[in-house]
DNA sequence: GACAGTTGTGCAAACGTTTGCAGCCCATTC
DNA sequence: GAATGGGCTGCAAACGTTTGCACAACTGTC
């Protein structure tokens, strides 16, 4: 921000006010102010706040070493999912002084590497990541350097890494027995991408939800999506489609997916809930106005992004406090996508394709 | 990122090849390269890249005045709008080596001035503001501070600073035209705020809309909300009921405010599209998956972002160049939220409050 | 072979802070 | 009244770059 005045320092305020640049760099700075008389800090806020001062944070940080910048990876900042995050951590970051820095990273690791290597250049005093894989080499690293980050929504499979998520295998859970209460025993499964937890936990959670409910699992059932995307999901509900075993219900691994499933139901002309009941995964914003409104699981998006942050306020202070991995309690949300079973589909004879 | 290797400066590769840190920096800079020889130059390059050297950003903007990062203004992070702008903005820029910095003011101008007034700590090269009302204190300020700076989705009303917005008022009467085409004759409007250039705009659209297919303005059918929100939406689509005239279709702002239409239309046992037609505006993310899928005017997002960025770009490069507006062409989305008009609403007869 | 011109490298200052250290002054104590 | 001590302030170095300037070495020319 080139502004055309010249720039004011500490050196003018000193002239100003008759003192020592040293002196007016410790009126200015809260932890070493009552080190001055009073008389003299008050002369020399005053002359501050007259002349407009603005720190230079470049000097700052080249002395103190410290950027008050945090650097935040994203997967998709298309997904509706990540701005509630993301508000989050602004949130509580900005009331701390720091400045938040977003990179989108599409998914892909290449940028993902890019994106930390600019971080490390500029210093950032700590990182929010929502882009990791369950093995990850962008995570190991960055732990290795002792950079204080935590993960959010995602988690690696290593321990003793800083992290806020959602229960993931519990809501898996929860969305089976749900099901299950309802009478559905075929419960097909649109998993996300493996490598990824969230893929990974709420696969495992259909899996345990429906050994809790005694059902029998069918690989028939299950299709895996590479992303976390309306058309993976969509191509996932089709070759479940194409295995013409019949279900009465699609569990999708998140509402992306979900929508997609919407969308092959429709080209099969099944309606939801009557011919299948479909559940989502997040409770992004504006689920509750899908066709029909999505039953999915509601992970407190903001409140992770905020945990996110907290955590690493903290171990930025303290670099040496042990990790702490938090679980937030996922909870269920029932709207109109599902229901009781079709007969219909229990039998398979209405199937079209 | 507090690495706990000590970090490797200039000074370093320069020992290390022994030649002088300023050879160093001409070898590592490319507008200086060609100053020094290339044999050496090979053995810097050599030498920096094996010690894994990072420059250190903050002696560099110190030095330079440049901090390669642009500041990014958003009102509403949750509102899926603003991701595909965020992303837009990103991909050009971090080409370009420029960090963005983000910043959610959720509409407050206190936060608004905070936040500027923290890009100018931090010296950003430049801004981009999403948050702009039409008379906007901190908009003319960035503008007498020569802040290189571009307006995305929202504009001022002075002339002279760069932007780029959709067409709001064309977009304005294409729904109006579009509704009239449907025979439509008592067409509500849900507005946004007015103190917003799209508030403002697209209600100025719907009047011109309505002029061009020979409609009177009905002011009982029109309400004004306070915020792109839902809930006022829903809010200005109750006081419209409340007036009891008869309507067959209601165009909202936004997309948001359009949902809230639809909550009202749900409660008064109304159905869109068979009972009044809606239109929203925007075509955010998954509006087609709506119940129903909704008609509204696309403006292109993705594209404001990126077209944003290159023109902050420009700026930065040449501040001193005539500013640019530019207009995006909108088009409208026909989804099934919009339909001929009910016999029923013509004659208000089954107006059930 | 001297000279001008070109090319490549080193020197040192500067960007605006922060902070350990030294020293001053004043108050307190014996 | 001298000695001790504590509270304030100034000094100067340092953070890691960039860049105008000076200067050395080399090229080519007459």
């Amino acid at each position: 921000m080139q502004t055309h005045k010249p720039r004011i320092t500490l050196k003018d305020i000193a002239r100003n006010v008759g003192v020592h640049p040293s002196t007016v760099s410790r009126v200015l700075n809260p932890d070493t102010r009552k080190m001055v008389t009073k008389r003299i800090a008050d002369r020399v806020i005053h002359a501050s706040e007259q002349l407009g001062y603005r720190p230079n944070t470049f000097a700052q940080s080249l002395r103190t070493n410290r950027s008050y910048t945090v650097g935040v990876m994203v997967p998709d900042l298309t997904n509706p999912a990540f701005g509630p995050i993301i508000k989050g951590i602004d949130n509580v970051l900005e009331q701390s002084g720091y400045s938040v820095i977003v990179t989108n990273t599409d998914n892909v690791l290449e940028k993902e590497k890019r994106s930390v290597d600019k971080f490390h250049e500029r210093q950032v005093d700590g990182l929010i990541i929502a882009t990791a894989r369950r093995l990850d080499d962008v995570v190991t690293t960055c732990l290795e350097e002792g950079t204080p980050f935590v993960l959010a929504v995602r988690s690696t499979i290593e321990k003793g890494v800083n992290s806020v998520v959602s229960d993931e295998i519990v809501g898996g859970q929860m969305i089976v027995s749900h099901l299950a209460q309802l009478g559905h025993k075929k419960i097909a499964y649109v998993a996300g991408p493996q490598f990824l937890s969230t893929g990974f936990e709420r696969y495992q959670g259909y899996l345990q939800g429906l050994k809790n409910a005694g059902l029998e699992l069918d690989e028939d059932l299950v299709a895996i999506g590479d992303a976390f995307t309306e058309e993976e999901g969509r191509q996932a509900a089709i070759m479940i489609n194409a295995n013409q075993k019949p279900f009465t219900a699609i569990v999708a691994a998140n509402d992306l997916m979900a929508l997609g499933c919407y969308d092959e139901l429709i080209t099969k002309g099944l309606k939801c809930p009557d011919d299948v009941s479909v559940v989502g995964y997040d409770d992004m914003p504006f689920t509750r106005h899908f066709n029909p409104p999505l039953t999915t699981v509601h992970t407190p998006l903001l409140d992770v992004g905020m945990q996110a942050a907290r955590i690493l306020l903290e171990r930025i202070w303290k670099p040496e406090q042990p990790a702490r991995a938090l679980k937030l309690q996922p909870h269920l949300i029932v709207r109109d996508s599902t229901g009781t079973p079709s007969s219909y589909s229990e039998t398979g004879t209405k199937v079209t394709n």
